[in-house]
DNA sequence: AATCCGTGGGG
DNA sequence: TCCCCAAGGAT
C-alpha cells in the first residue's frame, strides 16, 4: 500500500467525523465516546432492509421491526406470516424469508451470537459478500473490503476505472481492499457509502466539495460524471392479466398466499390469472363480476404489468376475517388492486 | 454467469 | 412519461 491511498482513508474519515449522517442503527458519536458498540443484530437488520433500498424507504420498516422484535430471539420466535407482513411494501420478499431463517439459526444454533467474522457471516441465508462485510467492518472491525453500489462508483472515479459493471467488480473489490484502513474499517465503509449517497452521486457529483478530490483520477481526467461504465440493459416487456376481489356480506376477504419461490414469493394477495402477453381469466369463482374502471399498472424489476380488476359479493368458506385483513399487509401491486376495487360499481349480495 | 427478484424517488 | 438507480443475494 503507498502512502496516497493511505492519505484516502485519513481525509475520508477526517469528512465522516464532521458530516455523518444521522440514522437509527447506528451509534450517535457521544454514544461511541462513552464505548457503546454497535449492536449486530440492528447491523444485520439494517443491511438486510438496506439492500438495494434506499435509506428513506428503510427507516420506519427498521423502527417498526426493532419495536416489535428487539433482538434475535425474539425476532426467531415470530411466525412467517407476521414478518411477511411487517415487510410488505418493502419489496424483494426473499430477504423477508431469508431474515427469518437466519434469525432462527442464530438464536437455535448459536446461542444468540452472530458470527464475527465476514467469512462466517457469509454461510447465513440472506447474507452475500456485500452484508457479511458491513457487518463485520461496523460490529467487528475486520478491516474487510466493503463494497456496494455507492462504494463501485467511488473506487472506479477514484481509480479511473474504465471496465465496465459488472465486468469490474473484482477489480473495484481489489482497490477497495487497497484503501480499505485497519483502524475503523466500519466508519470507512460507511463513509464511503454516505460519500456516494450525497457527493459522489450517479448524475452530477459535486466534486467541489468533495474531501477526496485531490485524490480522483477521474475528477483530474474530466470523466468523473461518466463512471463507472455500465453494460446496456435490456428493455422491459409488458404482460397483462386479472385480478380478482371478493368480499362476503360480512365484509371478508378472499386472499391467497403466493408460493415461496418466484415473484412476491411468500405475500399475501388477491386470487388472479397467470401474467402474460396473452392471460386467459381464472376467476377464483363463479359470481356476478364486475369490472372495476380503473386498471393497476405496476412496474417490476424486468417487466411491466397491467392488471384488470374485478370485484363481486360472494359467499366461500375459506374468505379471510375482515378483522385480520388490513391493506398494508399486502405487497404494493395487491395495494393497487384493492385501491382499484374500492372505486368498482359493486353488485349487491344475492 | 446471466437472470430473477420490488419499490419509490429523482431528473 | 420514461429511464435510472438504490447499503445485493440466490440460483
Amino acid at each position: 500500500m503507498c502512502d496516497g491511498k493511505g492519505a484516502i482513508g485519513k481525509s475520508l474519515l477526517k469528512w465522516y467525523d464532521a458530516n455523518a449522517r444521522v440514522m437509527p442503527w447506528r451509534v450517535s458519536p457521544q454514544d461511541r465516546a462513552l464505548g457503546v458498540r454497535p449492536d449486530p443484530y440492528r447491523i444485520w437488520l439494517s443491511e438486510v432492509m438496506l439492500q438495494q433500498t434506499t435509506v428513506a424507504a428503510v427507516r420506519d420498516y427498521f423502527r417498526r421491526f426493532t419495536a416489535r422484535w428487539p433482538d434475535v430471539e425474539a425476532l426467531a420466535g415470530a411466525e412467517v406470516g407476521a414478518v411477511m407482513a411487517e415487510w410488505a411494501g418493502l419489496g424483494y420478499y426473499a430477504r423477508a424469508r431469508n431474515l427469518l431463517k437466519c434469525a432462527r439459526v442464530v438464536a437455535h444454533e448459536m446461542g444468540g451470537r452472530f458470527p464475527q467474522t465476514a467469512a462466517d457471516l457469509q454461510k447465513l441465508p440472506g447474507i452475500g459478500p456485500y452484508t457479511a462485510g458491513a457487518i463485520a467492518a461496523i460490529a467487528y472491525d475486520e478491516p474487510v473490503a466493503v463494497v456496494d453500489g455507492n462504494v463501485e462508483r467511488v473506487v472506479s472515479r477514484l481509480f479511473a476505472v474504465q471496465t465496465p459493471l459488472p465486468a469490474a467488480k473484482p477489480e473495484l473489490t481489489d482497490l477497495t481492499a487497497q484503501i480499505t484502513p485497519t483502524t475503523r474499517p466500519g466508519d470507512f465503509a460507511q463513509a464511503m457509502m454516505d460519500l456516494g449517497a450525497t457527493i459522489c452521486t450517479p448524475r452530477n457529483p459535486a466534486c467541489a466539495i468533495c474531501p477526496l478530490i485531490a485524490d480522483c483520477a477521474a475528477q483530474s481526467q474530466g470523466i468523473a460524471a461518466d463512471l463507472p461504465r455500465k453494460l446496456a440493459k435490456k428493455p422491459k416487456p409488458t404482460r397483462l392479466g386479472f385480478a380478482y376481489v371478493a368480499l362476503n356480506a360480512a365484509g371478508d376477504v378472499l386472499l391467497e398466499r403466493r408460493p415461496d419461490k418466484g415473484l412476491l414469493g411468500g405475500t399475501l394477495g388477491f386470487p388472479g390469472s397467470e401474467w402474460s402477453e396473452v392471460p386467459a381469466p381464472a376467476p377464483p369463482l363463479q359470481s356476478d363480476w364486475r369490472e372495476a374502471e380503473a386498471e393497476v399498472r405496476h412496474t417490476f424489476t424486468h417487466f411491466h404489468l397491467i392488471l384488470r380488476v374485478f370485484v363481486t359479493r360472494a359467499e366461500g368458506a375459506d374468505f379471510t376475517p375482515r378483522g385480520d385483513f388490513a391493506p398494508g399487509d399486502l405487497p404494493t401491486l395487491m395495494r393497487k388492486v384493492w385501491d382499484a376495487a374500492q372505486s368498482a360499481d359493486w353488485p349487491q349480495p344475492e
